[in-house]
DNA sequence: GTCTATAATACGATAGAC
DNA sequence: GTCTATCGTATTATAGAC
């Protein structure tokens, strides 16, 4: 497969992602695509034989990113602390879209989680991802309880809040437990107690 | 107006509802909602001038229905804790739906929030009715903080829970965390600090 | 007020020239 | 491999008979 066709195969999925978010999968239609992505219409059936396929390509676009992002986070902070500090900054550090558009992996499972499809499964699984990572960094902080049901926990709490920043546009009460959510690390990492905790 | 065709419009209105809630708004068509009331094709346009125009209706639909409850809750539950309980007992209560469609406000907000709409308003409102109210129940409880704000972080958490419920089709997951919440209003209602509340 | 037929449009997808 | 023209379908919405 020549150089400019894997490029443009890689076009079409970042401007479909970006979409895909932006409006939801299903009022993204291939025109908002090609425009986006610059190529003409019908040449998308050539790398993609269906809409689905697209959505397909673009959730494992997303896997790959935030795959990445996890490793580089594991090779760049020594200590658990700071990882799981950083993955809570997520948050803020995207509050804007947040406010705007909701979570990405959220409002993507929402929206496919309605009907019963294989897509869903797809989108799971970057949930999944977060999930297992977090898992592991709590366990190596030392939580001796279920890491992998605080790991659920901490993941709802972010996405309700990103939930509601989306529905109130409110980035002020995300900032707010944002902060909650790192004195609960730093309690646990004290080995103290907390009822969200135990 | 005669008596037949207020419930000729109750019904469209109710059939509309559920099927915005299950399969969304956008992905729900005028022959979907006509099939499911029971009413011909073209007859919706005496009752409603568009699509968003029965959006409208439903939203106001469950901002009564909502209402009602909450009043009902006040009346037949004493104290406020409760009421608080029983609010929190909707999560179980409604586990089978919200594995399977998701939270209605949640998942309604997320779809027409992606668009900057006025329909949003509307549908926010649903979620500021219940902050309303909880903020009260808070404060008479004998919270001395910020009531409304920990009565976001409150539904922000059931917003949450929803989600990962759906999502991973995990009851487990949700009364697993209603067990929690539980804790923490009798943690509150003891007089308790706690990270979460504090 | 009630209902049918149909307009007008946007969509995902295909055929086939180059 | 690339691009244009267009198909078939589903959508919201309207016109107008009854």
């Amino acid at each position: 497969m020549p150089r400019k066709s894997e490029r443009t195969r890689q076009r079409i999925v970042e401007a479909a992602n970006q979409l895909f978010y932006y409006k939801g999968y299903h009022r993204t239609s291939f025109s908002d695509v090609v425009a986006a992505a610059g190529v003409p219409r019908g040449n998308i059936y050539y790398y993609f034989k269906s809409k689905d396929d697209i959505l397909k390509a673009a959730i494992d676009y997303r896997m790959d990113r935030i795959g990445g992002m996890l490793q580089g986070w594991t090779e760049s902070y020594r200590t658990p602390i700071e990882r799981i500090k950083r993955f809570l900054g997520i948050l803020p550090g995207s509050v804007d879209s947040l406010r705007r558009y909701g979570c990405p992996m959220g409002s993507l499972n929402t929206e496919l989680g309605k009907e019963q499809s294989e897509l869903q499964c797809k989108a799971r699984a970057l949930f999944t991802l977060f999930e297992d990572w977090l898992a592991d960094e709590l366990a190596e902080l030392g939580y001796a309880g279920p890491a992998r049901e605080l790991a659920r926990r901490m993941i709802a709490w972010g996405q309700g809040v990103s939930v509601l920043t989306h529905v109130h546009g409110d980035a002020e009460f995300l900032h707010r437990e944002v902060r909650v959510m790192e004195r609960l690390i730093d309690k646990l990492a004290a080995g103290e107690d907390d009822c969200l905790i135990g």
